[in-house]
DNA sequence: GCAGTTTAGTTACATCTGATACCAATTGGG
DNA sequence: CCCAATTGGTATCAGATGTAACTAAACTGC
């Protein structure tokens, strides 16, 4: 038993999470670079359009846990290439509403096969009992970690 | 039945992984910042040097999958701080040994329980089996995304 | 209906990160 | 040996990201 209690880089979680995350980004961000030219936030911003139609940025950060400022710079960036297309909220003058053009829905139609793809080669050995449970295993670590921020954890005396 | 195949954000694994590890690795980088001044990269180092004793930047990259550059960026911070010595390497004089310093290991000795303390309170409520095969799971989508990359993955026509 | 506060969204800035270029030292082939 | 190719490590540059400041619009109470 050494000094620090037990603590190994290799076996602490978050580190482990961060490693694999960082794997999987990376090689999700890439392939959505390379075919597409688009960002992951771009991405993720197609696909709650095309989820849930029209939707002002506000909703979008709810939705996509992105902070509004990087949704703004995605918004702008699909904008330009006539992927969105914001129209007037008149409920609210200060918002828009940001929706897929018909060129959208045609590009997340390509995607989302090559995305669904993707998640299938990477969970390919899995069982759907264990996706399912490592689904919600990530869940619970992101409510807890939603719940200590805030709070300051004493190491124990 | 949705045109996408089925295509959902929420359950859509790299997305909940990202997620979750943003997360976590958010409150951690907030905690070893305000108490210790440490970021992630530093504290990693901190870590496997505490863990193998003196190491090369190679084989600190080797150990930490992080990107030669951040490791060195890492180790001139911690240096600076006297947290760590860096000393000739007779076997090749283009790298240097590096190792903790007595304040080093002191540091190290007061942030490990706090680590293992925050990584406790993440997965509270899991069960041991469930930890452990979450960790494995990672490290499975670890590699099938390392194998992965470089290959170029098709959509199903 | 008007002053103060809150909210939607963009801009500006400071930071961090990674790819590239670079230098010094080492290795290997002839 | 010596020149070419490789490797350890750092510096430089460009792009991404988040915080804070800002603008404009919308509520709130009176």
């Amino acid at each position: 038993m050494s000094t620090d209690g037990g603590l190994q880089l290799d076996s602490y979680l978050p580190y482990r999470l961060s490693v694999a995350s960082n794997a999987v980004s990376g090689l999700i961000a890439r392939a959505y670079e390379d075919r597409f030219g688009l960002s992951i936030p771009q991405w993720r911003l197609v696909c709650v359009l095309a989820e849930d139609g029209g939707l002002t940025s506000v909703q979008i950060v709810a939705r996509t846990v992105m902070d509004k400022v990087t949704v703004s710079r995605a918004a702008q960036g699909l904008v330009k290439r006539h992927l969105v297309a914001r129209s007037q909220n008149r409920m609210d003058a200060r918002s828009h509403v940001l929706a897929l053009t018909e060129a959208g829905r045609e590009l997340h139609f390509e995607i989302a096969p090559m995305a669904l793809a993707y998640e299938a080669a990477l969970i390919a050995g899995l069982t759907p009992d264990e996706v399912n449970l490592l689904k919600r295993l990530l869940g619970r670590l992101q409510s807890a970690a939603g719940q200590l921020s805030g709070y300051s954890l004493r190491s124990p005396d």
